[in-house]
DNA sequence: ATGGTGGATGTTCCA
């Protein structure tokens, strides 16, 4: 049965990182993989690199310094053109197109939802304001389309939805990434037609984190993880969902990113 | 309570 493996990483700085690119292939022989952060305007997308990997087909959203999304793929793509401009920014924190995956069609949506800043409060902190206005965006455009399906969304959510997707759910309740504003907005826009697909793999009782912030000395042994990049499929793939992986050694990797790669594998 | 690190940029912002 032919097998599609979706990978999604916030790479955090394209550029700087194209040579884990090559080790992110062999870790995870990846069919597409789905880019944050790329932090690199399209009039310098290093456009000869995907293809150096195998990966011809690319669609890509960036700007100068900030934010940025990229698809690299092995199967053809044609770019969707269809979704708005969230929050009226025109800030490259979405990419979406058709892949042409065994057995039809895939639409796929690559995600960089804001980070929110420090404080989780709209009136201190405008940045938080706009992360709630984006989720709130995105679920109401996805909710206006009833019975999508063949849909895959990934991306770097910057959200932990789950109590066991951070380290402490008692203490990070207060801190952007985990607050219930947060949290239940996410699940809402979940709601409009996806099912968690790592999530499907592993027990929501069970600790699983994607990004482990550069300030700690030693991440793994203090291991104060989140969980927030997150690959999601419409219900009619649920049944093909094969494989997943989290790349926890990628955060070992010299110069990584603070973020781990996620795979999905699905048979289709 | 604070600061810790890292990337892009340019004398600071963002994460």
């Amino acid at each position: 049965m032919p097998s599609l493996r979706i990978a999604t990483w916030n790479i955090n700085s394209l550029r700087l990182r194209l040579p884990l690119l090559k080790e992110l292939v062999a870790a995870l022989d990846p069919d597409v993989i789905c880019l944050q952060e790329t932090k690199v305007p399209d009039a310098l997308f290093p456009v000869e690199a995907p293809g150096a990997l195998g990966y011809d087909h690319t669609v890509f959203r960036g700007m100068k310094g900030y934010n940025g999304v990229a698809i690299l793929s092995r199967l053809p793509l044609e770019v969707h053109e269809a979704a708005p401009d969230w929050c009226a920014k025109d800030d490259c924190r979405h990419v979406a197109a058709r892949v042409d995956a065994p057995g039809g069609p895939i639409e796929l949506h690559n995600f960089y939802v804001p980070a929110g800043g420090d404080v989780p409060d709209r009136a201190m902190n405008p940045k938080y304001g706009h992360k709630l206005d984006f989720i709130a965006e995105t679920r109401a455009w996805f909710a206006e389309r009833p019975g999508f399906t063949r849909s895959v969304l990934v991306g770097d959510l910057n959200i932990a939805p789950l109590e066991h997707d951070v380290w402490s759910h008692k203490q990070l309740l207060d801190v952007v990434s985990h607050t219930p504003p947060e949290t239940e907005g996410l699940t809402a826009w979940q709601e409009t037609g996806f099912v968690d697909a790592v999530r499907h793999f592993v027990p929501s009782g069970q600790k699983l984190y994607t990004w482990w912030s550069y300030r700690n000395r030693d991440w793994r042994a203090s291991d104060r993880g989140r969980r927030l990049d997150h690959v999601w499929v419409t219900p009619d793939l649920q049944g093909a969902l094969s494989k997943h992986v989290i790349l926890k050694d990628a955060r070992d990797w010299p110069q990584t990113s603070d973020h781990v790669p996620v795979c999905v594998e699905l048979a289709l």
